[in-house]
DNA sequence: GCCGTTTTCGGCCCGACTGTTTTCAGTCG
């Protein structure tokens, strides 16, 4: 088969890594590293685009050579570039730079000289005490990587999911707040931007004069820590027991808005705008707007932002994939917010695999502020969640009508999580589902299946005319289960032209429509359903989970269906 | 290696912390 994004990527940083390591220019390193960046987050296979011969040079970030490079990759699968280096240089060099404090020159360095080629060499010199002796380094740093060779992360080492980073962050936050002196605490980087894994907290603190020391000393002393890294005036780094490295920055309040901007990123975003504020003659950096010596922007974002002629770009957006094209043509869109959401589009209650009932998931919704609730139960196939067979299903929407009545201003939808069998029938009966409000259909089963098949499998499903919603598209578990082989971009068309939604399922590890994709659907006129999936009222909540990825694929109001009243959204599914 | 209503050549974001170093290079955010 042919590569995948991720596995071009790879390749391209390999390039860079490697080149580095030989002291190439530091420019033309760059340039493979941002080919790399551009090509990871691309929505659609490079390989389809290479294929289709499509002009990649047309990205910005890469040009004609990394194209010709990149074509190469994808029609032969490898890199003759890549296969010479490796002849030069061992590739398990590329080991040694994820060693912390080990960059290229140092890398470099402990090769020429030492002949340490792989991470047992390297524990090897240092514990021979051959590394302190070597140029540019000392007993300090030798005696670090000892220490920090326990540090390297593995191949297959996970980031932390959004949510498990949130209850770190909220923790982390309350502590800061109660430190005295401290005035505001935002936890930013890639948490701030709502990215579905995290790498490390990022937070930024401001507090009174002449009390940045004191907070500092009273950050690395947080009863969490497990290791202080490195320990600053204005700057600390620690690994917190469960191993998340937690970054703290401290600024003066009148550098809050240009020290939030720096530390909410991304990089390649900072780097976009910094050179715009360049060719504007002025300066960017996380202390204010500088013209000459003169501070003339940076109390807020807003600020920041306005000093280069943009608007406000939200954070979920900053990614430098067009959103500052945008803000400075203004027209950014008017992303999805919590406030917009009607209701929820996929609930499970304790007749299946929930633990809720029904009439405590109808009062979490209501406290949710929602119109309505789709009930939406696992079918008969999905025994392992005692999913319903026809009977239990009309057994079970009479129940529900018996319990909507109870409700004025309320309703909760008669659904069902309808599981799509492996030949793209439904598992429950057309006379059955065409008695439903709502069906939502998705893929329990038999997900590795060749990519034509897949796709072919879903798109019948969605051939059938009481097929409302695609479920968990993709069926991925973030760090867990790779998403099925199947064409996106022909499932969106196929959506399209029978208006079928798309789901963007909320629950932490699927985040399914992935959010680069929502961004194809909505722009091929595809409706999403922002749904929690929720097994429990508490899980009703996951809704803010949900929106954050939509956010993050420029949903708007208008591009999700659970935005609408009742009326406009009953309205708005397909019929038979 | 990329890029261009200032440029097709000459720039490419900007700064904190550490350790090794006599004034700064390397790494990292
Ligand atoms: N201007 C500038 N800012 C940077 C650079 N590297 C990092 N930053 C800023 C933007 C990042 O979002 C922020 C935090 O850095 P991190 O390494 O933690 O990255 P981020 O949180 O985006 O992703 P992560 O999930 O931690 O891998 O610091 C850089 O090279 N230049
Ligand atoms: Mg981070
Ligand atoms: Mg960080
Ligand atoms: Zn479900």
């Amino acid at each position: 088969m042919f590569l995948q994004n991720n596995e071009i990527r790879d390749l391209l940083n390999q390039v860079a890594d490697l080149l580095e390591i030989r002291d190439d220019n530091p420019f033309r390193v760059r340039a493979y590293r941002e080919a790399a960046r551009v090509i990871e987050q691309m929505t659609e296979p490079v390989a389809s685009l290479v294929k289709a011969n499509k002009d990649l040079s047309q990205y910005r970030g890469i040009g004609r050579d990394l194209a010709a490079k990149i074509r190469e990759i994808v029609e032969t699968g490898g890199l003759e570039q890549l296969r010479r280096l490796r002849q030069e240089l061992p590739v398990s060099l590329l080991d040694l730079m994820q060693v912390p404090s080990l960059g290229p020159k140092k890398t470099a360095q402990l090769y020429k000289h030492l002949g340490v080629a792989s991470l047992e060499d390297l524990e090897r010199a240092a514990r021979r005490g051959q590394i302190a002796d070597l140029s540019g380094f000392g007993e300090k740093s030798q005696q670090h990587i000892i220490e920090s060779l326990g540090r390297v992360k593995k191949s297959g080492e996970k980031r932390l999911l959004w949510s498990d980073a949130a209850v770190h962050a909220r923790a982390l936050e309350e502590y800061l707040m109660d430190i005295e002196g401290v005035r505001r605490v935002r936890v930013a980087g890639s948490f701030r931007r709502g990215e579905e894994t995290v790498g490390d907290l990022d937070v930024l603190v401001t507090c009174g004069r002449d009390r940045e020391k004191d907070v500092m000393e009273a950050f690395v002393s947080f009863e969490g820590v497990k290791n202080i890294l490195s320990h600053g005036k204005t700057k600390s780094s620690v690994i917190l027991r469960p191993g998340l490295q937690v970054d703290l920055r401290i600024v003066a309040q009148v550098s809050y808005g240009a020290a939030l901007h720096y530390f909410t990123g991304s990089r390649a975003h900072n780097i976009a705008v910094r050179k715009l504020a360049q060719d504007k003659g002025y300066k960017i950096n996380e202390y204010g707007v500088y013209q000459g010596e003169k501070r003339v922007a940076g109390k807020t974002e807003k600020e920041v932002y306005a000093s280069v002629g943009l608007t406000y770009i939200p954070p979920e957006l900053r990614e430098n994939m067009g959103e500052i094209q945008a803000a400075a043509d203004n027209r950014l869109p008017a992303l999805l917010k919590r406030s917009d959401i009607r209701g929820d589009l996929h609930c499970h209650t304790r007749r299946t695999d929930g633990h809720g009932s029904l009439e405590e998931m109808a009062h979490g919704a209501i406290a949710m502020g929602y119109q309505y609730l789709a009930v939406t139960e696992h079918s008969q196939k999905v025994a392992m969640a005692g999913g319903l067979n026809e009977k239990q299903v009309l057994q079970y929407m009479k129940k529900i009508d018996a319990i909507n009545e109870k409700f004025s201003g309320f309703r909760l939808l008669k659904g069902m999580e309808v599981d799509i069998l492996a030949d793209g029938r439904l598992d429950l009966a057309d006379s059955v589902l065409a008695q439903l409000d709502l069906v939502v259909c998705s893929v329990h089963y038999q997900q590795r299946m060749d990519e034509k098949k897949q796709t072919e499998r879903i798109i019948r499903a969605m051939d059938n005319p009481y097929c409302h919603i695609l479920g968990h598209p993709t069926a991925r578990l973030i760090n867990t289960r790779d998403p099925m082989e199947i064409d996106l971009e022909k499932i969106i068309l196929a959506a399209k032209d029978r208006g079928v939604i798309l789901e963007l399922n909320a629950q932490p590890d699927r985040l399914d429509l992935p959010s680069s994709y929502c961004k194809m659907a909505a722009e091929s006129g595809v409706r999403i359903a922002v749904s929690t999936d929720a097994h429990s009222v508490e899980n009703l909540e996951l809704m803010e989970n949900g929106i954050a990825a939509a956010r993050r694929g420029w949903l708007t109001r208008n591009d999700v269906v659970n935005t609408r009243s009742l009326s406009e959204l009953l309205r708005l599914l397909r019929r038979p």
